[in-house]
DNA sequence: CGACCGATCGTCT
DNA sequence: GACGATCGGTCGA
């Protein structure tokens, strides 16, 4: 397993990385509790003239503060009230570009992730969509703004590369709001795997 | 299968 | 005071 760099957040292509982090693995290792899952759906947003980003028109709140910084962090809110969102930052500094993970492949801990859920959860429906995802792993607002090179939260790869044709695309979820923005096919994912959320678009 | 609905609360207007 | 980058249950075709 091999920990992502820096460098590999910083770059200025953040549609570029959505792709790449398709088939990485995330980590959390909190409270000495070990989980991880392959990333297999994923979303980017890109900045201030995204109308789906939280950082468009270049707003900038205590919320959404971290998009704000260096790549390679964590960018976690609060979603309907319920649910935490997990987002990787990436870009330079002063570039609000972020990418939400939104299915896993449950791979370590899933007894943890279990018990994270609270009630009993098919093993399909673990780590299927952002809200659950997160609950799974542990993450939270108390995670916003950290590092993604840390020792108990990081991304890594462990060598399996994905060949072009088993990623599909499609406009991202739940941005009807966006106006023209929700059509811009910014969510990637890996064509028929059963913990994609959503319905896959081909 | 699709449509709808309630939960629940921090954030921003 | 309104509103979500969601989820799971229910209802009807």
């Amino acid at each position: 397993m091999q920990r992502l760099s820096t460098f590999f957040y910083t770059r200025p292509a953040t549609l570029r990385i959505a792709q790449e982090l398709l088939g990485k693995v995330l980590v959390t290792r909190f409270d000495g509790k070990e989980t991880a899952g392959r990333i297999l759906e994923v979303e980017a947003y890109l900045g201030t003239r995204d109308r789906a980003c939280h950082a468009y028109g270049a707003r900038r709140t205590p919320r959404n503060n971290s998009m704000y910084a260096t790549g390679g962090i964590a960018y976690v809110y609060r979603c309907y009230g319920i649910h935490h969102l997990f987002n990787v930052v990436t870009n330079g500094p002063g570039i609000p570009h972020a990418i939400l993970i939104r299915a896993l492949e449950p791979l370590r801990g899933q007894e943890i992730m279990q018990h994270r859920m609270g009630r009993p959860v098919p093993a399909a429906r673990l780590t299927r969509g952002p809200g659950n995802l997160a609950r799974a792993l542990g993450l939270d607002r108390s995670h916003d703004g950290r590092s993604l090179c840390s020792r108990d939260l990081f991304i890594a790869s462990d060598g399996i590369v994905l060949s072009p044709g088993r990623i599909g695309r499609s406009p991202r979820i739940g941005v009807d709001y966006a106006g023209s923005d929700a059509l811009l096919p910014y969510r990637f994912y890996i064509k028929g795997h059963p913990s994609i959320s959503g319905r896959p678009v081909h």
